[in-house]
DNA sequence: TCCATCTACAACCATTTGGTTGTACGTTAA
DNA sequence: TTAACGTACAACCAAATGGTTGTAGATGGA
């Protein structure tokens, strides 16, 4: 997770899987479309190949990249957690608000600081 | 969106997204669930914050943090793009299977995206 | 064969990152 | 007021990042 991420954290690199995304690419190919060096490309593709977001084949001396879209896929699917959870917090806190005047759902949100009334949706 | 997926790419700062979208959290007790200093858990709330994934909201000497979904959306959002794009791609090379009985790799890759012979061998 | 191309990798450098400690300041409670 | 709590911020450090250049190994074509 921490590679995917951090593979995506840069213009470069997802500039590299939009390019690959649409077809294949040698490397070489790849490195005349940035102001910077070969080397400096290839490490790009290097990070996007070790947070498997790309994958490479080899056609003759080149290396042809191609990115996975399984690897983004699963970017995305985290994220879409993130926001299931959020949702949920807020259908409960509506039904809360609703229905019920004080009683804490079972959701313990951390082991020590307890706290259950974590002052959700007081605004003060 | 640099800072964006930067912030994402550690796992306490994910794990802290993860709290945070349960109920806010002031930055003390968030300390308390790491293996690290106050110091370092705030910049990481500042890393998020910056990052437009958390807001802070006072509550006397408190700072109370909150996940902002809406940046999440963006996120998620973004990598939708990557994997349409990739499904569009592979919607115009399953016509062209489907279509095309055997034309010879002419293999040109000139400027991709006009090129409609893209990667012969996809699966190879 | 010889040469150009494509790739791989090492060494190096400046900057950023993730962590620490220490200090200072505002707020709450005794 | 004084003490404790919560926060902010600076200074510092080791390690990782993003970039460079240089060298060397394969591969394809004349």
């Amino acid at each position: 997770m921490d590679r995917l991420f951090h593979a995506l954290a840069d213009t470069t690199r997802r500039d590299i899987l939009r390019r690959c995304v649409r077809g294949e690419l040698s490397v070489s190919r790849l490195a005349e479309a940035y102001p910077m060096s070969f080397a400096a490309v290839q490490k790009h593709v290097t990070v996007l190949e070790r947070a498997g977001l790309v994958t490479k084949r080899r056609r003759g001396r080149e290396q042809l990249v191609r990115t996975d879209p399984d690897a983004v896929d699963g970017a995305r699917r985290a994220l879409d957690e993130l926001e299931t959870a959020w949702r949920a917090r807020v259908d409960r806190m509506s039904g809360l608000l609703a229905d019920d005047p004080g009683t804490g759902p079972g959701t313990d949100p951390g082991a020590g600081p307890g706290t259950r009334e974590t002052t959700e949706g007081q605004d003060r």
